[in-house]
DNA sequence: TGGATAAAGTTGACAGTATTAATTTAATAG
DNA sequence: CTATTAAATTAATACTGTCAACTTTATCCA
């Protein structure tokens, strides 16, 4: 007796479509780009239906992010070669992480930049959980190199792997921020910082055994 | 024959004032608090009259972040006491950063994730000015730990001090967007990055003469 | 002292924004 | 065909940054 409400999937396709328009703005013109009313334009309906879809503009930003998350997890992903050692896939990850977020200055900002962390909606679930996989990437290949005997950790390899996360994102994110010194190009801060990440992590006795280097 | 206009030392009383009620509204209300309107409202002037003292909001959002390095260089400069071995002083610096970062995680974030950097206008000069400080304090510090013998670097120390600053400001931003795997406190990781940062810092020879332990 | 002058400050206006409420459209079940 | 109701649109409110026109006011000079 009334118009049928759209099934899950209709409902996600909306959603979908409401994000990549927004994506498209983000892109093009950074975050002052992105408005419900801008979105609605390139959809071409009303300002306020996506209403519908997403409960406030926060809600449409923590989607950017996730989406953004997702986007470094593939990114890492495709760099780590599984006939490539241990130890060389945690060094492509590194470099994949960060050639990645500083190739795509603004959309590294969105992912870690996001100020209004937003109270926890429903919707930041897939947020968390997008973060989770992404680093979760990082973790298994920090465990596999240890596993095979060629990394000796000095911690946990949880806590190993938050500490190189955090190095490379903290780098990533200098770099993005335009905040390295001038002169100093990535290229020059890539090797040491990876070296100085995959060192560090590393006991002194792993380190005797193998002879120190790299 | 005409109005006399104000001293540079009245101009800069103003914008002072300015700054401290924007830093007020800040601190209480993040970025969302901070508008011309309320500044003006909590200085009793109009909402047009900061234009005189700042060409756009940009502008005081740059100072804003000037301001914030400033208070970063004063806390890690209170950090260090000479009278400590060098090594101890670059520890307790990482120690402060973190601390003072993660402490006030607005602040924090006003410093590192102010997405617009502005096109450079005069007054980024400043801005600029206040982010070579406070890095400086972290370059003579590894300086000094070198020169002392202390610390055998594996890179130059301006190097090696850009990634003492990428890892500390990794491990905070992470802690202050939230990104830290639940359940692991700050507590937790920050005496292993500061291990870690400084073990890795350092060639093998270094560990070797010193037989590793940090 | 009494304008003239120009800086400082105020007000009004415009274009945008997020968001909510009221309204309209349209599909479908009976 | 009609009642129902989800979806979409429109109207409206309350903000925002920014600029232009206007008013105030302190000073200098005649």
């Amino acid at each position: 007796m009334a118009r049928q409400s759209f099934s899950e999937h209709e409902v996600e396709q909306r959603r979908a479509g409401i994000l990549e328009a927004a994506m498209t703005l983000f892109e093009s013109g950074g975050l002052e780009a992105v408005s419900f009313r801008k979105v609605a334009a390139v959809l071409g309906c009303s300002y306020a239906a996506p209403y519908r879809y997403f409960p406030g503009k926060d809600a449409l930003l923590v989607a950017m992010r996730a989406q953004a998350f997702r986007w470094m997890e593939r990114e890492m992903l495709a760099a780590i070669r599984p006939q490539d050692p241990p130890r060389q896939r945690l060094r492509s990850l590194a470099e994949a992480f960060i050639r990645a977020g500083v190739g795509r200055p603004q959309r590294y900002a969105l992912m870690f930049f996001g100020l209004t962390e937003g109270a926890g909606g429903p919707r930041s679930l897939e947020l968390a959980a997008a973060k989770r996989d992404a680093l979760d990437v990082c973790t298994r290949t920090v465990e596999a190199a240890q596993a095979a005997g060629e990394l000796k950790l000095a911690v946990d390899p949880l806590t190993a792997s938050h500490l190189f996360w955090a190095g490379a994102h903290g780098l990533v994110s200098l770099e993005v921020a335009g905040q390295l010194v001038m002169g100093r190009s990535l290229d020059e801060l890539v090797p040491p910082m990876v070296r100085t990440l995959m060192q560090g992590l590393e006991d002194p006795q792993g380190l005797l055994l193998r002879q120190g280097r790299s």
